[in-house]
DNA sequence: CCGCATCCCCCGCGATACTG
DNA sequence: CAGTATCGCGGGGGATGCGG
């Protein structure tokens, strides 16, 4: 099913930012992606270690998916031992600017939405008796 | 880990972006808050077919979600049969400028995603002999 | 009509260990 | 240093059925 980025309308067709979305889907894509666009191509010992908190299995995963998809360009220099960087492509560096977009939302509303998590979580203790339960 | 949007440089302090995305992140959530700005405060069952191939499990699922994260507001009438309204709060509806900024961003370069995919998987079939392989 | 309870499947994350 | 192979786990997506 939800295969790749092939038919737009499958909901509400005004809705391809689901396009967007998709790519960035999964939980490190866009922070590689921003970070590269922040310092430029980078080696993927330099994204680990400034990334924080990432294995290098996931990194390789996440960067062969942006690969996969398009944003991001693999080169390989031939040598030993071995050395590789990953630069954006044109359509991962234009991503920047909506991804800006996205984040200048978060600094305004990140306080609100902790908000209405405890408010949530809150008024759910009030209700049921049991434990305090976590929503993702 | 990855809990809520607890604190916002675990990464790249610069990468706020990502509260915004984890609020997204998930398969049908951008959808349903698209769905709801564009044509106003809904129930669940219009949403239902307005959205197409989401079941009510899962769109309930999403707008608890939402209505956690305070993207969202539960809006139910004491009445029998019971009726349910979603609307966006201040939160949700601003979210709606940087949602357009990924839907341009995905006008403009689904082609180019979709011919990367094309050609990655070309590039892979001809270096491993191996069935086609899916990418996320 | 709303939305909960189950059950299943799949896949992304994470840790670890290994090869070139 | 780059990348792969395994394994385990948790959780979301999807289908179905029940109850308020």
């Amino acid at each position: 099913m939800g295969d790749s980025v092939d038919q737009l309308d499958d909901y509400t067709s005004d809705c391809r930012a689901r396009v967007a979305f998709e790519v960035l889907a999964n939980r490190w894509d866009s922070v590689v992606v921003f970070t590269i666009a922040a310092y430029g191509p980078m080696r993927p010992a330099v994204l680990l270690t400034r990334i924080g908190g990432i294995s290098p299995k996931v990194l390789n995963d996440a960067l062969r998916r942006l690969e996969y998809n398009g944003l991001v360009e693999r080169r390989p220099y031939r040598q030993v031992p071995p050395r590789v960087d990953y630069a954006l492509t044109e359509a991962g560096g234009a991503l920047l600017e909506p991804m800006e977009a996205m984040g200048a939302w978060a600094t305004r509303y990140a306080d609100a939405v902790l908000d209405a998590q405890e408010r949530f979580e809150a008024r759910e203790r009030s209700t049921r008796p049991g434990s305090a339960r976590r929503r993702r």
